[in-house]
DNA sequence: TAGCCGTGGGC
DNA sequence: TGCCCAAGGCT
């Protein structure tokens, strides 16, 4: 594949006047080194995630672990707490594994191949990284490069049969200097002027350079193939009442909400399990959640256990901290404190 | 390797 | 409203 030489400088003197101001992120032309620990912890959380969403996590984080040795020596509970609510619950597990073998090392690897044997860096966050904090000529591919090399190179073949094609592409463009302003530049393009939908062409430091926008077809790529129906999930939910406190559990780590906290619950995430006790359950209400593979409807029910429970711990009702659980069970905890308040 | 794994916002 | 999507990784 030939090197391609005049994107990079167009795209990275467009960064130089547009680039997006973030918690995580040294501005272009500061000539300060990115602390890798903010680069790693900013790439696991924008995995999949929004930058809105990650901003005010990101910031909690750093103010409560500032470096990785800190992070490292944190409770596994206290981590998934302050993750709960971001989602894909085994990032925070890997992530504190990952924390815990690059403390023990005396810090993070500064090569890609380094950083990919960690647990959850994979190919895009093993080059950010090497790329960002480390200025070595990675070429990193996520959603935004996919989507941005599928257009200046009128790339038809649908996802994700083509994302061979498109890194290689993508590498084509990499300069030697300045690679990890250039992987920036390149989500940054992605995010506000090559967006999915209706991109803005107009204003496109590219717009010479695309063969997509030459051919009238920018709109249209990447071509995707066509995504399986959602099938749909109902399963039961547990109000256990003992005193002025309820039953709370922590999830296995592995499989849906792993490692969250969370009420007993059944019949939705493959695992048949009876209430935490014997007690007269009435239905309080139902709460609906959107899963990426399936849509759940789970039936709320409220009863009060004569004996302490059979699993799961008690937490006084003024102790439970909504904040603490996972968006499915923020749902469940407003039915329960409604009904409570009732 | 393709299915599994959350959540919220935009249109 | 329902669907799409967002700086993916693991198995």
């Amino acid at each position: 594949m030939r090197e391609n030489k005049v994107i990079a400088p167009k795209l990275l003197d467009w960064y130089d006047r547009h680039a997006r101001s973030l918690p995580w992120r040294i501005p272009p032309g500061s000539g300060q080194r990115a602390d890798p620990y903010r680069v790693w912890l900013s790439e696991v959380m924008l995995q999949q995630t929004t930058v809105a969403a990650v901003r005010d996590y990101f910031l909690r984080f750093t103010a409560r672990w500032p470096g990785v040795q800190d992070l490292a020596a944190a409770d596994d509970a206290e981590v998934m707490a302050e993750w709960a609510g971001l989602g894909y619950y085994a990032r925070a597990r890997n992530l504190l594994a990952c924390a815990r073998q690059v403390a023990s090392a005396g810090g993070f690897p500064t090569t890609r191949d380094g950083l990919r044997a960690l647990p959850g860096i994979g190919p895009y966050t093993s080059a950010a990284i090497a790329a960002i904090a480390y200025d070595q000529p990675e070429t990193v591919v996520d959603g935004n490069v996919e989507r941005v090399v599928s257009r200046l190179f009128a790339v038809e073949k649908p996802l994700p049969v083509a994302k061979p094609d498109l890194t290689a592409l993508a590498e084509t463009l990499t300069p030697q200097m300045r690679p990890g302003d250039f992987a920036q530049a390149m989500m940054d393009l992605g995010a506000t002027i090559c967006t999915p939908r209706s991109p803005a062409c107009g204003i496109c430091p590219l717009i010479d350079d695309c063969d997509a926008r030459a051919a009238g077809i920018a709109a249209n790529l990447p071509r995707k193939a066509p995504k399986a129906a959602k099938p749909e999930r109902s399963g039961i939910v547990w109000i256990a009442r003992h005193g002025d406190a309820l039953v709370l559990e922590q999830r296995p780590d592995k499989g849906l909400l792993g490692g969250t906290l969370a009420f007993p619950s059944s019949g939705w995430d493959g695992r048949e399990m009876p209430p935490p006790g014997p007690a007269t359950w009435a239905e309080i209400g139902n709460v609906r959640h959107v899963f990426t593979h399936f849509n759940l409807s789970l039936q709320v029910l409220s009863g009060v256990l004569e004996n302490p429970p059979d699993r799961g711990r008690l937490i006084r009702l003024h102790m439970i901290d909504r904040n603490t659980l996972p968006g499915l069970m923020r749902k469940v905890w407003d039915v329960a404190r409604a009904d409570i308040s009732a």
